[in-house]
DNA sequence: TTGCTCCTCACGTCACGTGAGGTGGC
DNA sequence: TTGCTCCTCACGTCACGTGAGGTGGC
């Protein structure tokens, strides 16, 4: 069989074969006088066990010396190494598979996104990991104390599993006298699959009626969200339970700070 | 948080980080004024959202291009083909895993395998998938006859799964007058988990005793361990039934026409 | 003869790894 | 001062991919 044909059948390609030839992995039964390079079943059956390997990650190098010594012990242990590994890139997989998930869900989210809307909607309990507590912070004091002693946060997070790596994020905020935010929580919104560590505060938000208000711009000038949403509450003459949550919308590449987006919500009653 | 520190957190190097600098994928939140990047708790989303497609397979520059477009929409398309993309990588580890699995089980039996010895065992069934059947040939012949016509054998081992594909495989023979080997057919023997596909006649062998004789040596002389195995079977007052089955062992990498090992196997009564 | 496949260089590419040589911080 | 970490080039590597230029087979 040509190379072109065996490469197919294979699901692989003419490169990928001369590349095996020339380094003595896989060298064909046969070579044709014009130079043509000629497959068998046998070589059918070993391109299929280098295969197995190097999809396993193992260096080629190490393939084409396996094949060369023909050692049946050696090959026993590397086959064993070589299961090990694929439980562990399955793992890999399994921790991509919900990292994505999560970021899908964020993005369906964020395509419900509307800057300048409020609204008054039903919401699920949600569960806050608190990050920092009793603080009291104004957006002029800076984005940089946002990123203030977040390393116990990230091995939190890292601890509690895939989901929770790629968790949103926000702040809890009562008003001052002018109206503007003033924030005194940090938290990590968990996913419903996460289980909390123990190690950090879990802030449970009961499934109510709350009143919503999307906001995109800087961070610093967040407070115009905040005043539409007492508005709102005001007109429709509702009665408003503890804090304001201002949770970030998909922060999951980095952040331009000019189209930062944020929910702001608040529980309400009546 | 430093270069250092935040890599070993994130599972990588800090040679990755500053490869996903360059490229702009993902650039520290803060340069101290010595040049020290500096890494925060949005840069880990980041990470965890890059190596999320990164071990997918995604391209960094298409990684890098969905961050800096910031469109959600895209992002959501990305993160669906991504979870197709893990679908896949997750088929092709299942596939490698089937593959290691039997090469584990050559391995062991292998290791089994005594050049020289003759014994008496008990064996479960096999299933042979016949590849061709009524010919009639002698080592004599040379090897090429072995690997004729091979193209629809590859096809149907493909088709019948992935521990098949490593299948070992071998020749059914009878004596002639001066007891050396004549072939009449080609086999592949089935793994239990592989369901026949139909295309090929399958031949089933009984859970029986068996004589066996292991052979190591040039295929052109295995006429040697036929000898063998037929003054054994005298010896001992045995009946035979059916063929000598001549199985190869452990034909995964390519072979050494020298080193070449095969059992042969026979049914015995009494 | 046409269209297809095959061949051998030679160079490109992708995602990093690996020092070399030098500076910064406790 | 010592030991550690950090930095920036620059070049290496691994597993191929991609033409360029030419020959072979139905």
């Amino acid at each position: 069989m040509r190379s072109g044909e065996f490469a197919q059948l294979c699901g692989t390609t003419k490169n990928t074969l001369i590349h095996y030839d020339e380094l003595g992995i896989l060298r064909p039964s046969h070579r044709g006088a014009n130079g043509y390079r000629s497959y068998t079943l046998d070589d059918y059956m070993a391109f299929s066990a280098v295969q197995a390997f190097a999809q396993a990650g193992f260096p080629l190098k190490e393939i084409g010396r396996l094949a060369r010594e023909r050692d049946v012990g050696r090959l026993a242990d590397a086959v064993e190494k070589n299961l090990a590994a694929i439980k562990e890139r399955r793992a890999a997989l399994d921790r991509s598979e919900a990292l994505l998930e999560e970021m899908e869900r964020q993005a369906h989210e964020a395509m419900a996104f509307e800057p300048g809307a409020v609204r008054l909607a039903k919401r699920n309990a949600r569960r806050l990991l608190v990050i920092r507590q009793g603080c009291s912070f104004r957006p002029a004091d800076g984005v940089a104390e946002l990123n203030r002693e977040d390393v116990g946060a990230m091995k939190v997070l890292r601890r509690l599993g895939p989901a929770s790596e790629v968790a949103p994020y926000g702040l809890a905020a009562a008003l001052d006298e002018e109206g503007g935010p003033v924030y005194s929580m940090l938290y990590y919104e968990l996913p419903p699959s996460a289980e909390p560590s123990g190690e950090l505060p879990v802030k449970e938000l009961p499934a109510a009626r709350y009143a919503e208000a999307d906001y995109e711009g800087p961070w610093e000038e967040a407070r115009e969200a905040y005043g539409r949403l007492s508005a709102f509450i005001e007109g429709e003459r509702l009665e408003s339970v503890g804090a304001f949550y201002e949770t970030v919308q998909l922060r999951l590449f980095d952040s331009d700070p000019a189209s930062f987006r944020c929910r702001i919500a608040i529980q309400v009653r009546g």
